[in-house]
DNA sequence: ACCTGAACACCGTTCAAGT
DNA sequence: ACCTGAACACCGTTCAAGT
């Protein structure tokens, strides 16, 4: 039985090295982790990982796509609260990978590919904060600005651990300005 | 009388060597720039630095501090202005140095020494920033989350470079929560 | 097609040795 | 003290060669 004859659809095998890195991108940070590292624990060698990805970029890519993708789809339970408590769960789910973004926007400046990706995040993100402003009846004037304030503040709570009430404290004041006073 | 006498003072050669490097850092960025070219371009080898610096973090600091230095003398220039205008400035001035802001964010979680410049950073912004809106007569109580989200939305403009336009509208939306409606 | 060992190029950093 | 040439350790990536 020939060793490099593995049992696994390369599919799988993929999937594996996705894993191995997601987890130590998270961990550890994109540049702390080598590539013989995420090798290592997907149980393949160094180089066998650029036949499957164009090289360390790609992989990122690959990790950002999947933890995106159980973002969203997580997403769902919490869908039917409030604003605000959405708002911080977003925001927690978010800062378990702190390190992701820095690293987006640091490798963003290198690699086009990853750029591409940053931007399009940022169109999904805005368009998700969008359309809840608007369902949250915020005046339509404007609205643009406060888009981009409100990612830009999750943004900046996801890079900069604050302690729980200060965080409280922000998504409160952020919703604050969208919803009209109360008034009744 | 000291006997060995350098054509240059030490003082002067550790300036170069920063002088160097920023120039260096943010036209093409951090990771982008090995030693060894901030040392041809101060005219040294690249061992040479670590005789000054302890390793390359310690020349970002070095960069950081004088970029910083500069951008507070400037600031007296516009000191007068109203605040949107001042705002702008602000984001004009920081964004030539985009590639420092996501650098510092990046190597923060490596090294704790950035991390430390980071954190203290942040303190004066902030300062900066809430001595602003006291000023300008915001409301006291929630001044805190205000202030972080100013910060997180500056930041933010860095890194996310926006036409002048849209600019301006986040300026001014920033802004016109802060001051008290406008009634006669 | 899938995978490897060996090598290349590069980079941050160190060190013994020079002045 | 100040500076260097040479080397070390590490890392992303490539390639000829194997199955």
């Amino acid at each position: 039985m020939p060793e490099n004859r593995r049992p696994q659809a390369p599919e799988e095998k993929r999937a594996e090295i996705v894993a191995a890195a997601r987890e130590l991108f998270v961990d550890a940070g994109y540049d702390a982790t080598p590539m013989s590292r995420v090798a290592a624990t997907a149980g393949v060698t160094a180089n066998t990982i650029y036949w499957y990805f164009d090289d360390k970029d790609a992989v990122l890519i690959a990790v950002l796509d999947a933890v995106l993708a159980d973002a969203l789809d997580q997403y769902q339970s919490v869908a039917a609260e409030p604003i605000p408590v959405r708002l911080l769960w977003v925001v927690r789910q978010l800062q378990q990978m702190s390190r992701l973004v820095s690293t987006v926007h640091a490798r963003a400046e290198r690699s086009p590919s990853v750029a591409s990706w940053h931007d399009d995040f940022h169109l999904l993100t805005s368009g998700l904060f969008r359309s809840e402003l608007e369902a949250a009846g915020a005046a339509t004037d404007g609205l643009d600005a406060e888009v981009m304030i409100g990612v830009f503040t999750i943004e900046g709570l996801l890079m900069h651990p604050l302690g729980e009430e200060e965080q409280r404290a922000v998504c409160d004041a952020l919703t604050a300005r969208w919803v009209p006073p109360q008034s009744s």
